[in-house]
DNA sequence: ATCCCAATACGAAACGATGAGTTTTCTTTA
DNA sequence: TAAAGAAAACTCATCGTTTCGTATTGGGAT
């Protein structure tokens, strides 16, 4: 999500109230579903206008995804991999770490929303899925080129197969996102590449 | 969904408007996603009171499934297998087919419903996922104890790393849930349980 | 440098529309 | 008599939009 500060005639607009919606929608997210979120309580908290939300965002899944990323922390790059499994291990455990976190059931509920809306699956594509998806599969790829991988699954299936075991148990049955999952599932996943 | 028709003092319950309601159901979802649709609008189209619709079902989640079951062809039990690794197979591309129909995105529709309410996730799961898992872990089972399948995997991680890419791939890019899909994915994924 | 005007943004309130789930009322069915 | 039916009304909440008065800029004129 982004904002055109063009040096415009007219008032700028306020750094203070993004962040005050931001940080207002973080906390209501620790109490309140995506569903049960409302532009009203948000403004409210955040005590701004709604027109000033809906003048910098087109809907609550924009709002939520910008506030999710705004959150200290969540902009970290992974390290440099020894290998491309190397770093798709590295993508599937930071998925894993970040959906067994308190932003695991919000990022169910924004998963949720973007099949009932065209604008809001494009949100939550562009800002966590295809940078996620992209990452693995140029991974795929790359391993596949240079011996690494077996050559004989196409990368989207892989990617597939990789990351949909993930979401599947966050929103099929998200207790069983722990521990033991964390420090097993990347390496049995990756043996779809393996020979 | 039951309804339990117990010869009771009073007037029975009507199954002409329980039919009603439900064809009334599946009609408004060729044209209408599960979130957009309305107790009203159901109650209107099925020319019943909306207290009808809740004197038999709690919510819009329930109406849904309900429909959903009651289209003809959906209860279809599968043939008996050759082996483990064939019911499995037969489940997955069950799965698929499913997924790739008219009722696909009610589906993801109504999964999404669940990760909102605790009570649609109950309904979700007792009428569609847990059959499914349920069907799927005992075939791993019974071929992990006949030495069909490899031992070193836990049933539930197998069955999300089965059940898992199909979501996924529903609710991420449904368009690639293909003939190439249906074709190729259940040989590939099995690959998880062999040797 | 100062002032004024136009443009844009702000918060607050109001608006019309919609639908949830519940309650009420009268009729129907055993 | 009891339970179910349809229809209507009810209260409440929220959506996204509009309206309004105030605030804040840039740019031009003086």
């Amino acid at each position: 999500m982004e904002n055109t500060a063009a040096a415009k005639k007219g008032r700028p607009r306020s750094e203070k109230s993004r962040s005050a919606i931001l940080n207002a929608t973080n906390k209501l997210l620790l109490q309140t579903s995506v569903q049960e979120l409302s532009i009203e309580a948000i403004a409210k908290k955040a005590k701004v206008g709604k027109t000033t939300i809906y003048r910098w965002w087109p809907n609550k899944t924009a709002v939520v995804m910008d506030a999710l990323a705004h959150q200290p922390g969540m902009q970290t790059p992974l390290p440099t991999a020894s290998s491309h499994r190397e770093a798709i291990k590295m993508q599937l455990d930071k998925l894993i770490r970040l959906l067994d976190s308190k932003n695991g059931q919000t990022i169910a509920q924004l998963f949720s929303e973007a099949q009932a809306s065209d604008t809001s699956l494009k949100i939550f594509k562009d800002n966590l899925l295809e940078p996620l998806m992209d990452a693995i599969a140029y991974s795929i790829e790359e391993g596949q080129k240079n011996g690494e991988f077996r050559q004989d699954i196409e990368k989207e299936i892989a990617v597939d197969m990789l990351c949909g075991p993930i979401f599947f148990r966050l929103m099929a049955h998200p207790e069983d996102l722990n521990d033991e999952f964390h420090d097993t599932y990347a390496n049995k996943a990756l043996r779809v590449l393996e020979a």
